[in-house]
DNA sequence: CCCCTGGTCTTGACCGGTCCAGTACGTCGT
DNA sequence: ACGACGTACTGGACCGGTCAAGACCAGGGG
């Protein structure tokens, strides 16, 4: 006892004293507590009068008030099943009459090693990156999907601004990189910190898992449709970030830093030349609106305008069939248009897109399933010493879905 | 000295010893500390033999082995300014090689009372929320509003599942509810917890502040366009989630849980009314694809169709004029539409859409800096005692985006 | 020569929980 | 009557930082 007084724990400015009602002076306007185990009607720290200090209230607080340790009203909160029925009642009785919610998750997340969330890496700037329906989608699915888990989900900005660096310093369990274009600086702090991570619409780092959509498959599918509809001429309008302006590509299976850029464009280049035919490439800057649309107007004015294209989303496809449009050409009949991803766009423009669709509620749910075993792993491995359990990368299939904008090649442009 | 062996908080288990690195044994394989000041040779922690158990690497072990106290390596990472250079670069260099990252977010934050995230708390399900444009854009806003001051922005589920409860356990500084009609289970704990709260889109809990679009001058100025075509008959387009079918509504004004909606009906209302017109209101359920198809479809077909409607968001006026154009009528000579918002809808359909637009960029700008100041605000009053700043409330203003899907009135309709 | 100031680093006390290894008490089997 | 066992609760040691105040040492003015 020679070390600390009565209580190591007990809260030094607090209005409560450290061990049960009998002990210490009694609070300031406190008549003598009522009689009888039930809560005394002296008001609780939700009341407190204006000016007064609030006490903070802790586990220890509420131990104090009903006399027991702080380890039990721990219990009381987080394993109902250590403590007798009615003492919990009583415990939470007077936690509620304190103003004492639940444990402090700074707190718990700490002893626990654990964040109860997970950070996720998206593409762009975050602004933008919600204007795409596709990443919307994702980010939205994913969330649901990790909600029966307790999992929260946090964004994590890829690049940093303002000298903070949230993909360093924020609390996480683990993470989802969805399609950053190589290495961000993000991806490389979470790397740093050992996170378990997940790779979505992207190469995964070694090591880590991945869910990827079967996106050749789908490049693939869409030019394998166009010939069964007797087109000769198909063009592939894709992306690359690495590029300035618009125009053809001259190194057609090179593409930019973009994954999915990269195998949309092969797929569809590999059908083409299965059937003997060349295919030409051309490329935009990027997936936005406003460097989608000039690009879009020249491709439509080329006298050497394809019969069909095959673009790398819904976005450029619906551009495309409006710019084609205002050329005062008719889609189908004049061009075939297939896009990709079955987003909003897809059955929002008219004629409606037909499009290679992809399951999004499936990349969500395997981002997820995915994220919460690798987190389950890093746990394990943290007592039983690290297991080489290969990580798996998720493919997920695609699906040819036909609509209004393709139909078979004008009769002049056939071979 | 009588009370803990040197250095209190040497890690029980690491391989390295607690003081200095003259003291205790060498640890496995390493070779003299090769001379000066550089970084030796010793292979760190980043490379650890497969199956011995990592040491955890903390601020201590760094210590440890800079032979400095464990505030000087807190300090070389968080407070610069607070050590020599010379030093700073040292531990650095330790840091580096022992493989540690930077101070441990959830210890920090605990240590700091700030989790360095702020909540957001969305409408519907997780997966529906970002199927709307208008709420995808506003979350991207305002993360991106957010991140220069370093706060990350978690996904707060409305309503639990798995019996999990982020809005209670997640560690954050503050929220944003989005537009929640009525109170959510997730704000009653926000609430609880005495979190910093701003309100958008949705009327603000007492004192909290709130950021809300002029959404009664957009119902306003949208009516009036429509009245200057000289439409007569004008009829508004809107939801009410306590209805289970579509249809023309009875009590008109009174609207359902959805706040925005109930405004954006009462400005159009207001206008009809000033000119001595009365104004009808279809409501579907949501503003969801499934939902407002078969509502709109019956309106087309209704045969006291108006002659312009004016919708509560440029989803619903995007299905309507497409549903019209499917009934064979033109629009806007047969039928004006009027959206709301100026999302991808907007300018999407053909015609392009006239619409009230609103600044995303400006809500989630204004909501970010509620936040924060709540969050300021409040970490004051923890120190100085509440003073009672009135929580504001901003209101964002509204403009009609003229474009094709309105025109005069047809002749024969004319009053 | 002394005291004051300022830059560096150290010390001890927290932050508010959870984990784990007890201890105190029944209760049951024999 | 006695030891084994289960239940209910307690105590101390962490979790990995930050904060506020103090110690030490240098240079500079009076």
């Amino acid at each position: 006892m020679g070390r600390t007084p009565e209580g190591a724990r007990a809260t030094a400015r607090g209005f409560l004293t450290s061990s049960g009602a009998a002990a210490g002076p009694p609070a300031p306007g406190t008549a003598a507590q009522a009689p009888g185990p039930d809560v005394s009607t002296y008001a609780g720290a939700h009341d407190v009068p204006d000016g007064v200090a609030v006490a903070r209230v802790t586990l220890q607080t509420v131990a104090d008030r009903v006399g027991v340790s702080r380890m039990t009203v721990s219990n009381a909160f987080s394993r109902p099943d250590q403590l007798s029925e009615a003492l919990r009642a009583k415990i939470l009785a007077a936690a509620a009459d304190l103003g004492y919610v639940g444990p402090d998750p700074a707190a718990r997340a700490l002893a626990r090693r654990s964040a109860g969330a997970v950070g996720v890496v998206l593409t762009d700037s975050l602004g933008e990156a919600f204007l795409d329906p596709v990443a919307a989608a994702f980010f939205g699915s994913l969330a649901e999907s990790l909600a029966p888990t307790g999992l929260a989900v946090s964004l994590i900005p890829a690049e940093n601004v303002g000298g903070h660096v949230p993909a360093r310093d924020l609390a996480v369990d683990g993470a989802v990189v969805y399609a950053c274009a190589g290495e961000t600086e993000a991806v490389e702090w979470l790397r740093k910190r050992r996170l378990p991570l997940v790779f979505v619409d992207q190469d995964p780092l070694p090591g880590s898992a991945g869910v990827l959509l079967d996106d050749r498959a789908g490049g693939r599918i869409a030019v394998e449709h166009l010939l069964a509809l007797g087109h000769r001429d198909v063009a592939v309008l894709t992306m690359n970030s690495d590029r300035t302006t618009p125009g053809w590509a001259d190194a057609p299976r090179r593409g930019g830093s973009n994954h999915v850029a990269r195998e949309r464009t092969a797929g569809a280049l590999d059908a083409l030349e299965a059937a003997g035919l060349q295919g030409r490439v051309y490329e935009v800057v990027d997936n936005h609106d406003h460097l989608i649309a000039p690009g879009v107007a020249e491709l439509v004015a080329d006298p050497h305008r394809p019969t069909a294209v095959v673009c790398f989303s819904d976005l450029m496809a619906a551009h495309l069939v409006r710019a084609a449009q205002a050329a005062g050409l008719t889609v189908p009949d004049d061009l075939s248009v297939v896009g990709f991803d079955d987003s909003v766009h897809a059955h929002t423009v008219r004629p409606a897109l037909t499009t290679v669709r992809q399951d999004f509620a499936a990349k969500g749910r395997l981002a997820a399933r995915a994220l919460t075993e690798a987190i389950a792993r890093s746990r394990a491995a943290a007592d039983t010493g690290p297991e080489d359990a290969e990580p798996t990368i998720e493919h997920i299939p695609v699906e040819l879905v036909l609509r209004d904008s393709t139909s078979t090649a004008p009769r002049d442009a056939r071979g």
